[in-house]
DNA sequence: CTTCGACTATTTTACCTAACAAGTCGAAAA
DNA sequence: TTTTCGACTTGTTAGGTAAAATAGTCGAAG
């Protein structure tokens, strides 16, 4: 057994660490019962995962990086930055709907994760106000959208759909969210998205 | 003392739990408390209002009334719909600000109080989006606005409205809050009413 | 009609303790 | 050397209980 790759008994940690997180949410899960779930004793997590708030952070860690790292791969095709825009917003409800750890993160239904984990929130938000920026200034550059401060709009952008978001899910945590508040939550989104920018696009000769 | 008015004496409770509700949340306030605040015993506070719960029902009917009626006069006169729109965005925030029982409703900084009162909420919703219609339709009407579906696009701006102000609150709660994150919300809502305005407004022509 | 002292019933709080959970260590196994 | 874990320590949490607090009531007084 000592012939295993380090790498893969803690992808393994990870995985059976991601899906308690996500369903229990990081108080009510123990290191005893991911131990468990993964065939090891608790202090064998301890070898790969010094705390288990470091556990936590890892899986935040890989889930946000599969979030950017999808995001950007759709950013990177030729389209105009309206339909970027629009597709980055429906992206961006089912990415959050299956990276629940990391949703949780800006929704605040946990008290404890937000104080403790903040940092984290905060990055994602860095990170989306880059991406977001980048598409309205490349759409600025174009021509097609028409912005006095792209900087400013981006922010607004994502206030407004953590906004939209954090109200949706003020009375059920994901995963235990009906099929209807994710539709009413898109539907919402979209229409939003389309308003802001029908105001941002450039008009064509009349 | 027997020939006051009771709804006199009616007002100066509800003036005295007004603001202690305001200040300490409806499940700390004890109505000992409130009855010491206006000189009377507590079992005379009953006499007035059978219940702790319908005294803050009553004390939300006064200021959603005041809400209402405040709006409802600005909106009142003559001005673009466009103009009515920003105005209502700021006033709200004003009202807002200075009801706090009636804001608390749609923060859920308590619980208890959105689950055991959210019917008041609901009722101010409501409230609010015939205001918000109307306002639409008109500017439609005169063909200000161009808009495919007017009730769906004031649900829209109060859904997005509620999300700006529940994130925004989500850590401190009013009047705990400072001046800071009062411009902050400001900001942002009129930027955003400033886009979907540009979004919404018929083009003159060029 | 209005007020309130005394009271009841329920809820909340404070306190205590056992149980639980995060983390540690030394030793064994691989 | 790396990986694993039984036994353990330390701090936190959960549950139970009694006391205190609070919503609400009632009869009597003004």
């Amino acid at each position: 057994m000592q012939q295993d790759q380090p790498q893969a008994k803690e992808q393994v940690i990870l995985a059976a660490a991601r899906k308690r997180f996500a369903y229990y949410g990081f108080s009510k899960v123990t290191m005893d019962e991911i131990a468990s779930d993964v065939g090891l004793a608790k202090p064998s997590l301890y070898y790969y995962f010094p705390t288990k708030e470091k556990l936590f952070r890892a899986v935040i860690g890989h889930e946000q990086e599969k979030f950017t790292r999808d995001i950007e791969l759709m950013l990177k095709k030729e389209a105009p930055a309206g339909q970027k825009l629009r597709e980055y917003v429906d992206m961006r409800i089912r990415l959050f709907r299956e990276l629940v750890n990391l949703s949780a993160l800006g929704v605040q239904s946990w008290a404890e994760v937000s104080s403790i984990f903040g940092d984290l929130f905060t990055r994602l938000e860095e990170q989306e106000l880059k991406l977001l920026h980048a598409v309205l200034l490349a759409g600025k550059g174009t021509g097609e959208l028409e912005l006095v401060n792209p900087a400013q709009t981006a922010k607004l952008i994502l206030h407004v759909l953590h906004g939209l978001r954090v109200r949706t899910f003020s009375t059920a945590r994901p995963p235990h969210v009906e099929n209807g508040t994710y539709a009413d939550l898109k539907k919402d989104s979209d229409h939003l998205i389309d308003l802001l920018l029908k105001g941002m696009t450039r008009q064509s000769s009349h």
